[in-house]
RNA sequence: CGGGAUGUAGCUCAGUCAGGUAGAGUACGCGUCUGGGGGGCGUGGGGUCGGAAGUUCAAGUCUUCUCAUCCCGACCA
């Protein structure tokens, strides 16, 4: 066995980085905190793009792209904003390095000192609302749907490949509207489509709601976010949208004449997703033999390995393989054919398992000899041997099962771990033995959302859209409360 | 920045206590038998022992300094 993975239950999080790396979809670089992806792993990235790209797109927006660097001025403009990403920003200081006298290599060359120091973007909100001010004079200027695909880089003390890198990775969505109701109705419209893109494609079930106070976006009024769970029972949160109101278009002075020809503020709104969205996704669903991949956001959805000895097998088992590949991609099915021999038909199996293909063909003289492909599909990791006749069908739907399938285990987990307590013995109790989503009453105070996050590391991760109105009282203050809110441990 | 640990082959690590020719597994090259779940046998290549200075006839091993990385905490998508 050359690559053994760690077992989840003996120890989560070394599985989680060893599945990383031994799948080839990313690796800790020679730079601290920041990861190279591997061809494997952003191709699963580049599928992710696509679809969301398309989702965008299809709901009115457009890509543009802004500088990397923003002056240092700008970010101060907005008080909370600067205030939640002041500690963790790298600075650009000069632009020219030189040999050092002294002979001690190449050294920054202190003539080059900028007069104003760049930051590296953490995010874009305040170079995008500088950029707005110049576009925004009438109404007739709006919205302004922009998203662009970018990295960004957030000085974090501690990385983990994919789900908190120094540099990541996203799309960020900045919107500028003539109302507060239009922006609004932005924000909840890609929250929904970050929804919709985790389940239908990701095969994660997710929760939408509104975070509390104390997990609100530096400089939004409100954030909606989608809550997905792992299979540690920790919660992730996948994607973000915000409700920026007016902030940053008082605090970068941009103003519209309205229809009455009177100036206002403009509204606005942001909103992203990262690649930790890989993190998500290897942790939703994989197993102690690797990935498990929906088939949507598979590099390749099948794989074929033939089973042969001499060369003269193989073009017999080639010719009937290569018929059966025409055919799966002819209905658009991807699919990689295996034929190498630097590597045996075992090794392969293994190898693929990890990496996570949802179906792998098998085809060897005995298939040739009755017509028939032993068919394995990795989530359930079962085998069957299935007429080559008619194999385009079976696989076509066979995907969609997976795909399918994928998700509902995710989903009944998920269910499985989401538990109402009333107590704050009880909510105790289910943090430290079951994990998962507790939902409880709360009184709504961020100091309260504090104190238990201080005792027990819990945090409020979302409050669901779909809270149950019903009176009760705050597990820890025992104060009234009208509705239920998500709690779990978070990543 | 506090607490703990580690730097030896591409990778994972032994060897350091007690100084005396640089090791294993795996990966890699070649040959061969193999091939329906990470194969067997044979053989070969590969090292400034993180760096610098010191002690010594002799340093991976002892001393001092230094650099780097990892883990736990505070921060966080």
């Amino acid at each position: 066995m050359a690559k053994e993975l760690t077992s989840k239950s003996e120890n989560y999080s070394q599985w989680y980085n060893d599945l990383v790396v031994k799948a080839d979809l990313a690796e800790n670089s020679a730079v601290r905190g920041c990861m190279v992806i591997k061809p494997y792993g952003y191709a699963i990235w580049e599928k992710m793009q696509a679809q969301l790209d398309k989702m965008f797109k299809e709901t009115g927006h457009v890509n543009a792209y802004f500088p990397l660097f923003i002056p240092k001025s700008f970010f101060s403009k907005e008080a909370a904003h600067v205030e939640g990403f002041a500690k963790e920003c790298a600075v650009v200081t000069h632009y020219r390095l030189k040999n050092d006298e002294d002979g001690n290599g190449i050294v920054v060359d202190p003539d080059a000192k900028l007069e104003e120091e760049l930051i590296v973007r953490p995010t874009s909100e305040t170079i995008i609302w500088n950029t707005y001010k110049n576009w925004i004079q009438s109404w007739r200027d709006l919205p302004i749907l922009c998203n662009q695909w970018a990295n960004v880089v957030r000085w974090e003390m501690r990385t983990r490949l994919f789900l908190r890198t120094t540099e990541f990775l996203w799309q960020e969505g900045h919107t500028a509207h003539a109302t507060k109701e239009e922006a609004i109705e932005e924000t909840f419209k890609m929250v929904n489509v970050y929804a919709d893109f985790a389940e239908k494609y990701m095969a994660m079930p997710v929760i939408k709601g509104h975070k509390s106070e104390n997990e609100r976006f530096a400089g939004a009024l409100d954030t909606l976010s989608i809550e997905a769970l792992m299979q540690d029972g920790k919660a992730l949160q996948s994607g973000t949208s915000h409700f920026l109101g007016q902030n940053f278009a008082k605090a970068f002075d941009v103003q519209y004449a309205n229809k009455e020809g009177k100036l206002e503020y403009v509204w606005a709104s942001s909103w992203g997703v990262s690649t930790r969205l890989m993190g998500a996704l290897i942790m939703a669903h994989s197993d102690d033999n690797g990935l498990v991949l929906p088939p949507k956001l598979a590099p390749f959805q099948v794989v074929v390995v033939p089973i042969y000895k001499k060369d003269e097998q193989l073009s017999q088992i080639s010719e009937k393989a290569e018929a059966i590949i025409e055919k799966l991609r002819a209905k658009g099915i991807s699919v990689k054919y295996d034929y190498s021999d630097a590597k045996k038909p075992g090794w392969k199996f293994a190898e693929y398992e990890l990496k996570g293909v949802p179906v792998r063909l098998a085809i060897g003289p005995r298939d040739i000899e009755n017509g028939t492909v032993e068919v394995a599909r990795r989530d359930l990791l079962s085998k069957e041997v299935v007429q080559m006749e008619g194999i385009d069908e079976y696989i076509e739907s066979l995907l969609d099962d997976i795909q399918n399938s994928i998700y509902n285990k995710a989903f009944d987990f998920r269910t499985e771990h989401t538990t109402e307590v009333d107590t704050w013995d009880e909510f105790k109790d289910v943090l430290n033995n079951k994990g998962g989503f507790i939902s409880a009453h709360w009184d709504g105070s961020p100091e309260t959302e504090q104190k238990i996050k201080d005792e027990t590391k819990a945090t409020i991760r979302c409050v669901p859209f779909d809270a149950k109105e019903e009176e009760g009282k705050c597990i820890y203050t025992g104060k009234p409360s009208n509705k239920r809110v998500l709690f779990a441990l978070a990543y």
